[in-house]
DNA sequence: TATTATAACGACACTGGTGTCGTTATACAA
DNA sequence: TTGTATAACGACACCAGTGTCGTTATAATA
């Protein structure tokens, strides 16, 4: 049905098949969903669906690329720019411009969870897994070690550690939001909880 | 190749069959064993198998069974005799009797995680879900409740905020532990800095 | 010892998902 | 306008896993 085509139409059909492909595991999670959703999503034939992407993982992997290649752009040059808090950086890298630990979920978090989790004796999930979690750790810790040089915050404890702290934090928390209702989850209350707990830990204000 | 025996030897039989099973969901995983994995396992034929429990999900919801009763009991009296320190009961509840956070990790813990999440979009299995994560944070908050009451712990927070983050901070590190290389992990100082927290938490000491 | 109820067996049919491949239609280059 | 490279198609063969069911062997019973 179509041949030769230009590149950036080849960009934009491998987009289209992404965009659909991550609706389908935002809705039915990474396991259950099959490569027929997702050319039923997408409009695309089996063929088709095979020629951008050799499998489910594959595809999988390009969604998350994806996403974390916005989320880098997107955050990467707020510690270049001066700062005048670093908590309040700290905040916002937590839990969202607008503060609401609920909207920050990122809904393809449960099946991140599944992907990792399932995958988690097959050696190149694990390294990507591993590789993964560097970076978004790495993410916190290199706000608090700036703070903790400014001297806003207090160096009681390794960056690191606390970094770690806040992904455990977070993942406990997607845990929770993905298996569990909202009603008696009450994600706000103990997020307000953490938080004391940072500011303790960080001798802040 | 036998028939008419009694309960007492069907109760074995089964208590075999899910032991085997056990072994082969820790090591495979819930979603990549199949039925096949826990015949050879078990050494029964697929019929024999199907005899006892009618498909996998049935097969692991005994094996869940299993374990809480197994862990209810265990718990159960520690806060009937009387208690001459409540954080110490609190930390053997989290940590075990050796503190040691690790070994106190149940093996089945990534298994369960992928039963939860994989099975979120299923009725039954988020009733079921949410029905042990009641019971699981209960186990905490009741200990607190008791130490508020007693004045040994401070009642700044409610005990319920406090259980939920013990939780919370529980699958934080079961999702980390199943995921990462345990090289990379430091679970140990992760729960050092939890326990300073729910120190500062419950004002003790 | 003979009878019988049934635990255990394993072949089977079925389902659903996968990846391939020969074919078709067409956007672009000449 | 024609020729060609190839995007897109969908039928197909294949596989792995499931649950069933008729058969077989035997522990308990009388």
């Amino acid at each position: 049905m179509s041949p030769k085509v230009s590149k950036e139409h080849l960009k934009q059909r491998r987009a289209k098949i992404l965009e659909a492909a991550k609706e389908v595991f935002i809705k039915q999670g990474y396991e259950h969903t099959t490569m027929k959703h997702v050319m039923e999503a997408a409009n695309v034939s089996r063929g088709g669906l095979y020629q951008y992407f050799s499998n489910k993982e594959d595809l999988y992997e390009a969604i998350l690329e994806n996403n974390l290649s916005n989320e880098v752009t997107e955050n990467q040059d707020s510690l270049e720019n001066e700062v005048d808090s670093y908590w309040d950086l700290l905040m916002t890298r937590i839990f969202g411009d607008d503060m609401d630990p609920d909207d920050n979920m990122d809904p393809l978090a449960p099946s991140n969870l599944e992907f990792f989790i399932t995958g988690r004796n097959d050696e190149r999930r694990r390294m990507y897994g591993k590789a993964r979690y560097q970076d978004g750790y790495k993410l916190y810790a290199d706000v608090i070690k700036a703070g903790q040089q400014n001297g806003e915050f207090s160096l009681k404890y390794d960056s690191d550690i606390i970094a770690r702290t806040i992904v455990s934090f977070i993942d406990g928390l997607a845990v929770e939001h993905a298996i569990l209702p909202l009603e008696i989850l009450k994600m706000k209350e103990q997020s307000e909880l953490f938080v004391e707990y940072l500011k303790l830990a960080l001798e802040v204000k």
